[in-house]
DNA sequence: TCTAGTTTTTGACAAATGTCAAAAGTAATT
DNA sequence: AATTACTTTTGACATTTGTCAAAAACTAGA
């Protein structure tokens, strides 16, 4: 079965006839390490599922990238804001290490909110989710020195120092790779 | 009939049988300026539409308030994580001009997602916008100078510079309020 | 209109962080 | 093992921003 199925499952109630039109609708995904899921300018019609390998959000500004968010396994991952406006996507999806996904066409979501409540009921609850992780996030970002994020990410979030190169990881913060390196070295 | 409802109407699909029930869960809550709608440690039980007026959340550290977001008419504000998990708020919501809403019990919320399919739907909606919404200011604080802070928020939230004092917007961005009043006077 | 309270501005200085450039370290490939 | 490419660290210095304190401007009430 998928992961994605016993995630849901395990984590949430959902009947057995969701299920399975849930399970007709994924397509699996496998990309390599510095493959790109989404890139800039393009809409992003899928919706996926993360169940291996880890993969970064990140926007370009005058030729330096800026990493917005980090994925890792169990994680629903896109651009949201092009999935949910399909408008073209800011951001480019960067695949860090070689990753299993299972995509989620757009429309064929749709159809699932509109035919099983439960779906819809579990989709606003993952928004939920999401909106508090981003909101806790940004709290920490504010009025923070340099020192103070990296502790906070030390505590709150160390799988991404563990996983993910530094010069990402500065981006994330905001800070200089530079930074970062001297306050680690401490 | 309440602002909220035609704000709804005019924007969503709902059925008059939805409607009539929100109605009837609905208080009206008027507060003056300087009161406080949420404390820090308090649970929060409801929803809150704002029809008039505007707030701001903030939280306390070491004695110094941190502003993390401005609500205006037509937003929905409570403390959200307080709300979704229902542990203690972390965060105040303070009354900056006297203010009109109109609040939403967190189980009688729950009983209208559970019995009108529209709801649940608009609920999640507005997730989606409030989500997005989030993510871009997230993405407009990253890597910016005070001045480009400054800018940004002329560009895309001029009523904040209109209406909110200079140290609650200083503190929204991230920066001293003796920096922005710099800035503000080139 | 005057007064008291609050908010905003200004100045001087200190501290934190960014930038650039080079060196050191690490990993991948032949 | 040697070469190449990539990542991280280090140093020197410039710039931005914060902090503290005082003055000025503004607001609301008596």
């Amino acid at each position: 079965m998928h992961q994605l199925l016993s995630y849901i499952q395990s984590n949430y109630t959902i009947s057995n006839a969701a299920t399975q039109t849930l399970q007709q609708f994924l397509n699996k995904i496998v990309l390599c390490k510095n493959d790109f899921l989404i890139n800039e300018g393009q809409v992003c019609k899928h919706l996926y599922f993360l169940e291996k390998g880890c993969v970064r959000g990140f926007y370009n500004v005058d030729g330096k990238d800026i990493t917005q968010w980090f994925g890792f396994e169990n994680d629903f991952v896109t651009s949201f804001r092009s999935f949910i406006t399909q408008t073209p996507s800011a951001e480019y999806i960067h695949v860090v290490e070689d990753a299993v996904l299972w995509a989620l066409d757009k429309e064929q979501l749709n159809n699932l909110l509109k035919n099983f409540t439960e779906i819809e009921k579990l989709v606003r609850i993952i928004y939920e989710q999401y909106y508090i992780r981003l909101e806790e996030r940004y709290a920490n970002a504010h009025f923070k020195t340099a020192t103070e994020l990296y502790e906070n990410l030390l505590q709150n979030e160390p799988h991404i120092l563990q996983r993910m190169p530094l010069g990402y990881i500065a981006s994330y913060l905001g800070i200089s790779q530079e930074t970062l390196s001297r306050i680690r070295a401490k």
